[in-house]
DNA sequence: GGCTTTTTAGAATCCGGTTCTTGAACTATA
DNA sequence: TATAGTTCAAGAACCGGATTCTAAAAAGCC
């Protein structure tokens, strides 16, 4: 029934490529069916393969999903982290850091699916606030140094994430549902604009 | 199996009635056990009922979950409407949206769940970007009557929603995954702080 | 009390994820 | 190049949970 790509018998594809094809069939399947709608069944058509084989691969359909998730947050977080450092000042490294941001949302549109769901999903697990906390560091080390030097105003802690993350993603998530008309650009500048108001020392208190 | 409570014949509760208690059993289910994973039998369980009973009732789980989560929206949005059409001046408003915001998450923690994870899962469907507009028009409304008073800075609809919406989110988020260690009078102030840099006119461009 | 409509019980069904068994392909070694 | 051990693929079998279906009890109505 499943059309399947049988390739003939000396062409085995090595270990890493075989889980890469799979990781790479779930990702566009998780994109045009949407998460819980893709069944393994889906995956193996994609992929060319038959469930016993995903099985040898991945524990499951999560195990595939956290992969890619996984993945995606890291390869968010450590754009995030290098856009912030690479600012030659506060100012410089909140537009860069929001640059970062609008770029990879735009051109990454499965990834920022992905990693909007899992941050949904990840909350109920035991290991749930790992992703939360992983940001939280990753951006608090910046944080806590302009603020002690007193580029950036002081604030309770938690209320930065809240007020940095919480633009970054409600943008991720606009985008995602297609719900923004403005372009890329305009939410580039706004959103810099807007963080650099909450953030920066100077003005009412 | 299940210990089901069988009520003697002759105290048959009202339709409405009956609605209303598998909604409650499902609401305290879902917080209980997350949302995924509570089967149908949890909730016939928790409210008493066989499975066709509450398939009479409800079309399936995601009826349940959605009419839960539809209603948690409403009670929400009202209450922002409410809180911003309520205030004397732009930042009395936007102080009463925030003071009416963190109170309803920290009062109501399975209506946040439900209301977050809604946000979630509803992307995918077919009327997926309802709510959204919903809660974007909500604010609009007001938004728009500002700043053409000129008492809110004038910017892109979208980064409105954003740089509003964003932040109180991620509050939400946080909070209902139990990542705030900070208190919610503190959060209200630094969240209320961070929204007028934002909006309200004045500053840096 | 008999008739219709609503609600319930619970068995039957269906669907999708996971497990298991078998065998084929690869690897290393002699 | 046979051989033992290991990894990978196939696909049937299994299992749990959502949904559907049928019959019967309760409620409403005359």
């Amino acid at each position: 029934m499943l059309e399947r790509d049988r390739r003939k018998p000396g062409s085995w594809a090595t270990t890493p490529a075989k889980r890469r094809r799979i990781l790479d069939a779930a990702l566009s399947c998780f994109d045009e069916r949407g998460i819980a709608a893709t069944t393994i069944d889906d995956i193996c058509a994609a992929a060319g393969l038959h469930v016993g084989s995903i099985y040898h691969h991945f524990a499951g359909k999560d195990d595939i999903f956290e992969t890619l998730a996984r993945d995606a947050m890291g390869d968010y977080l450590a754009g995030v982290v290098d856009a912030l450092a690479g600012g030659r000042s506060s100012p410089d490294s909140i537009r860069r850091l929001v640059a970062f941001h609008v770029r990879w949302v735009e051109q990454r549109p499965a990834l920022t699916r992905l990693m909007l769901s899992w941050e949904e999903t990840e909350r109920d697990r035991p290991s749930g606030r790992e992703h939360y906390v992983q940001y939280s560091e990753a951006i608090g080390a910046w944080l806590r140094r302009e603020a002690r030097a007193g580029r950036i105003r002081r604030m309770e802690p938690d209320l930065y994430s809240t007020l940095l993350m919480g633009p970054l993603m409600e943008h991720a998530r606009q985008r995602s549902a297609g719900l923004t008309s403005a372009s890329p650009q305009t939410m580039q500048r706004g959103l810099a604009a807007g963080l650099r108001r909450v953030l920066l020392s100077g003005g009412d208190g």
